[in-house]
DNA sequence: GCGCTGCCTTGATCCATGTCAAGACGTTCC
DNA sequence: GGAACGTCTTGACATGGATCAAGGCAGCGC
C-alpha cells in the first residue's frame, strides 16, 4: 500500500505533495526535468534512523511525507533536538560527505533522494536550485538561531505555548480565522522534552496547565484542539 | 591611527589579516580583483551597533578586525546572543534586505564590506564565491546547532568550559602543544551569561570554581591562563 | 588623593525545573 | 477479558541556577 503510493510519486513529480516548497519549487521547466531523471525514493519506517552522526552520507534527500528529527547526544546519553523535519524539509549537505547529525524517522517517512555528488554537479548549472539552496540553507540558520533564543531565554510555559504555535504555523491548515484550530503533535512527549530543553515530566505539567487554564483541549495526548489561537499567543508577548 | 590602518587595508587585500579565511578565500585572481574592486571598508566603535533587527541592511561584509555579536532580545528585555563574530566571519544575507538580529560591535570594529547587489550579481558569476558562501552558511548552521546542544543539555560548568575552548580554538596560538595557553575572553561576564543562557552571578561564580579547583587562572577578569587544556577537557568528557 | 563609574565577585535565599516514584490510560497480543 | 507494554500524568521532594543584595577593584577625571 505504501510502496505503490511511493511508486505513483515515482511516475509523476507534478502531482507531488511538496512541489512548490521543496528544494524543486524554484527550477524551471528544463532544472526540473533534469532533478527528475536523477531523482529516486526511499521509505525509512518510524523508529529507524535515516543517518548517524559521522556516517558517510552520499545522498541529499527532501522529506515528501512523514516526520524526522536531527538530533545531537552527548557521551553520557543527554540528547538535544535541534530540528524537526517536515514535509518538504531538505536532510544533507552538499560538499560534505559525512554526516554531523543523527537524523531519526519519527512517523513512516518518503524521502525524495538525489545522489550527491550527481546533486552537486546539477546546482552548479542551475541557477534556479543553487538559489532556492542557499535561501533554504539561511532559512534553517535563522530558525536554529531563534530556537538558541527559546532554549536560552524562555520558561517551560513559554517553550510549550511556542512549540504549539509551530505545529499551527506549519500544518496545512483551512485558513478559517477564529476557528478553533486542531492539531496533531508530530512529536511524543520525550521528544517534545528534547526540542525544548525540558524533561518530559514538565512537559507534562506545563500541557496540563495549559489545559486547566482553558487555552489548549487535549482530545488525546497528541490531539489537541486550541479553542481560541489569540489568547495562547498572549502567553508569548513579553518573549519575542 | 585607525583610520590611517584602515586605509593601509584599503589599498591592500594582499595583506588583509583575513585574506585566507573570509568570504574571498576560495576566489580565483579575476574573482578576487572583482571583490576587490567593490569593497569598502567601515569602522565601528566598542558598543555601536552595526545593525539592528528589522532594520533595513543593503551591505554584506567581513570581519576584518575586532569582535561582534548576533542576539534577539524579547520584548521584555530577555537577550540570547546567538553568535559571536570573530575576524573572517561573514555578515549579512544575500538575497534578504532585512536583518534578522541585532548586531553590535564588542569591540572597536573593521568591516570589509560590499554593496549586497553588487555582492549578489559577482556571485552568480562566481562559482569559488558562491561555494564558499554554501560552506560558510551550512558552517555556521552546524555551529548553531551545537550550540543548541549546550543551551538545551549542558550544565553551568561545561557551558562555561565550552566558551573557554571555543575561545581558544579561535584564537591563533603558538602551537606548542602542553605548553600553558593564554587567553583573552572577547566578551564580558554579562555577555558570556548571555551567550550561554546564563546569569552574569553564575558566570562568574563558575569562573572562581574552576580557578579554585585550579583548571585556570584568572591573571585579569579578561586574561584566562590554561596550564593544562587536556585538564579542562576531562570536564567536558561527559558532554559532546 | 578621592570620588565616581563600570565591571566583577561573593553570599544568602528562593524557586522553577529536575529527579524519583507511583499510578493511569490505551493498545496489542493471547 | 486480562496481562504486558509503552506512553503519559501526577505527586513529593531535591537542587542547580536565578534573584536579591552587598561589597571589591581597576580605571579615570578632577
Amino acid at each position: 500500500m505504501k510502496i505503490s503510493r511511493t511508486e505513483d510519486l515515482r511516475l509523476d513529480c507534478q502531482h507531488c505533495p511538496v512541489r512548490h516548497r521543496a528544494i524543486c519549487a524554484a527550477s524551471d521547466d528544463e532544472q526540473f526535468d533534469r532533478l527528475n531523471a536523477i531523482k529516486f525514493y526511499k521509505s525509512v519506517p518510524a523508529g529507524q534512523a535515516v543517518a548517524l552522526r559521522g556516517e558517510r552520507l552520499d545522498v541529499v534527500a527532501s522529506i515528501v511525507s512523514g516526520v524526522a528529527t536531527l538530533s545531537k547526544t552527548t557521551v553520557d546519553g543527554r540528547m538535544q533536538i535541534t530540528g524537526m523535519l517536515l514535509p518538504s524539509d531538505f536532510i544533507g549537505r552538499p560538499g560534505r560527505d559525512c554526516c554531523e547529525h543523527d537524523i531519526t524517522a519519527v512517523t513512516d517517512l518518503t524521502l525524495c533522494c538525489f545522489r550527491r555528488r550527481q546533486f552537486e554537479d546539477l546546482i552548479e548549472r542551475a541557477p534556479g536550485i543553487r538559489k532556492r539552496l542557499l535561501d533554504i540553507a539561511f532559512d534553517e540558520l535563522d530558525a536554529a538561531r531563534n530556537w538558541m533564543l527559546l532554549l536560552g531565554c524562555l520558561t517551560a510555559r513559554e517553550k510549550i505555548v511556542s512549540f504549539l504555535m509551530l505545529v499551527v504555523h506549519r500544518s496545512v491548515l483551512p485558513e478559517d480565522a477564529d476557528q478553533p484550530v486542531q492539531i496533531d503533535l508530530p512529536l511524543s512527549r520525550e521528544a517534545m522534552a528534547s526540542y525544548l530543553g525540558l524533561t518530559i515530566e514538565t512537559v507534562s505539567r506545563q500541557m496540563s496547565r495549559l489545559r486547566k487554564d482553558g487555552l489548549i483541549e487535549l482530545e488525546t495526548a497528541r490531539h489537541v484542539i486550541i479553542p481560541d489561537t489569540s489568547r495562547l499567543l498572549v502567553e508569548l508577548e513579553n518573549a519575542d
